[in-house]
DNA sequence: CTACTGCTAACTATAGTATGTAGAACCAAA
DNA sequence: TTTGGTTCTACATACTATAGTTAGCAGTAG
């Protein structure tokens, strides 16, 4: 049972990493995380932390407001 | 060395919690979480984790971008 | 006094990090 | 067509760092 909170994120950072025609592997290299934490995080396998999340939204070149 | 991040997060939780002439003690029962983890939080101690942002801005009554 | 918060310290749950395997999709050359 | 190479992602462990949770004590303010 997956926390709906980390599916939702999990599908704003796929939708904006698909946006940026990144790979999983070219987002995790700008935010500083592992390959397959990225993944996890986009299958909401992972309760991600706040300054996670703001290594992503910094990858992303967005606020983090703009992720939720 | 706090992360600045964390530390504006735990300020905008405090400002909205007495905005709302809410204690730590009564925000925490709201969001379920103990007492001295809002305090935690409040201090930026802590590296808050999603699920917990949201039981936060749950308990607040605000959106979770609304926290950023 | 009571109510509230800061702070320390400890435990246990789990997030963070990494390795390896497998499979799908694509492309190019034989 | 098929073979081989490349890229990308899912998924399964497993380790170690640290978040989550609690109890207790101190200090402040009304």
């Amino acid at each position: 049972m997956k926390k709906l909170v980390l599916l939702n994120f999990g599908n704003k950072v796929k939708e904006e990493r698909l946006k940026r025609d990144l790979s999983q592997e070219e987002l995790a290299e700008r935010a500083g995380v592992h390959r397959t934490y990225i993944g996890m995080i986009e299958r909401a396998e992972k309760n991600i932390t706040l300054s996670n999340i703001e290594k992503i939204a910094l990858a992303l070149e967005i606020k983090i407001s703009q992720l939720f």
